[in-house]
DNA sequence: TGTACATCAGTGAACGCGCGTTCACTGATGTAC
DNA sequence: TGTACATCAGTGAACGCGCGTTCACTGATGTAC
């Protein structure tokens, strides 16, 4: 099977690449809001304009950074659960994936881009990343009896999509994820900076709590 | 005891309020990164540089608004505290008032505005805040039993300041904290939308848990 | 109470900057016969 | 293999915009004698 593409297909396809490279190396100083064509195109050494041969405007490419990052963390867990990672493996693979590139993880779960609304497919991806939790979750043994909450999520598991798990495994799924975010996006903007103690600790410490 | 401010000092105080006040209604939409003075300028009936009597660059508005949010919030929890609201009653008095103003929550605990460093006084505002969350755990019995964590904090607690609690307390403190915001920022960020279930109902469920 | 002076709020013009985006173009690369 | 044409990457000029900030100024308000 020889590549079917034209050497005109395969530059675009690098260059394309290229430029998102540049821009999550400019996202990573400034942060999303203050993400640039112009500067992007004079650090690829070209003018402005070149780049609309690649992305049709500003907008589409902060969109395909977002679905790059979704997407990246839906396959960085899914691989780690296709080698047998339990939830806890998961959760050190969520927070290595994070520490790995801050302001990719405070893309889209840190504070919204302001103007932005993200397309629909969006949210596909990041289902994928819920029901690698979801089914993590359903494989732990679970003996807490049941909260007042569990019995609200019985009838409200819309984004638990087909998975037909117990309430008690919904709500460890979202006690997962909202507790993990908690440290680590505090973390991630420099709120635990000299208080002294080590994040990584803290975050294990409410690791186990989950895991008990 | 005759008010000593002439009315020149009080005309002048009262646009400084009425400043940030369009701030914060600017902030309320667009965000704080783009937060534009010539835009407030305009709402306030008055040429941009006008506002360079009020605040000397647009980081000095930024500070101010930053340091009025942390106080904000440690006078609001503080209020509460001295009216005898326990840990639980902190928790909502908290949400409250991070529903209350969701950008003014976003810009302290948020991702940093990029670009801005916060002068040194504004972490001892903060501090005030986690004073009285210390001070709400410690009133409250705890018979876990200590973690790797609480040894960790035994000697790693230089934000706790002069308190004197003992690890789990401080340990409660920071999960109070971090969970709390965990669900917070998400519910705040719209990470919750379109999930079906109601966030107020996982905030007590993750406070329920804090307490036990 | 009236006059002379100092203070200070606010204006409009201007500077330099960078942004996203459009457009007409040049020149190189690929395709068809 | 060579020629004619189509495709397409990239350029430079331009548009309109808004930004933060400086500056010289007008005119109103307050102060001192």
């Amino acid at each position: 099977m020889a590549d079917t593409k034209t050497p005109r297909e395969r530059y675009r396809t690098q260059l394309r690449a290229e430029i998102k490279e540049h821009a999550w190396r400019q996202i990573a100083t400034t942060g999303a809001s203050a993400l640039s064509l112009n500067a992007i195109a004079k650090q690829l050494g070209m003018s402005g304009p070149a780049l609309y041969r690649y992305y049709a405007s500003r907008d589409e490419l902060i969109t395909e950074l977002i679905r790059d990052a979704y997407q990246s963390l839906a396959d960085t867990l899914g691989q780690a659960a296709d080698e047998g990672a339990d939830l806890a493996k998961l959760a050190h693979t969520l927070r290595a994936w994070a520490l790995d590139d801050p302001q990719r993880y405070l893309l889209i779960y840190g504070t919204p881009v302001p103007g932005y609304h993200a397309p629909a497919d969006i949210t596909l991806i990041s289902s994928q990343t819920m029901a690698i939790l979801l089914d993590a979750s359903a494989a732990l043994p679970w003996d807490r009896s049941a909260t007042p909450f569990d019995a609200h999520l019985a009838d409200h598991r819309d984004w638990a999509g087909d998975h037909r798990d117990p309430p008690t495994v919904l709500h460890r799924a979202l006690r997962f994820w909202t507790r993990l975010h908690g440290v680590l996006s505090l973390e991630l903007s420099g709120h635990f900076a000299g208080m002294g103690f080590d994040p990584a600790l803290l975050f294990q410490a409410e690791l186990d709590e989950l895991l008990v």
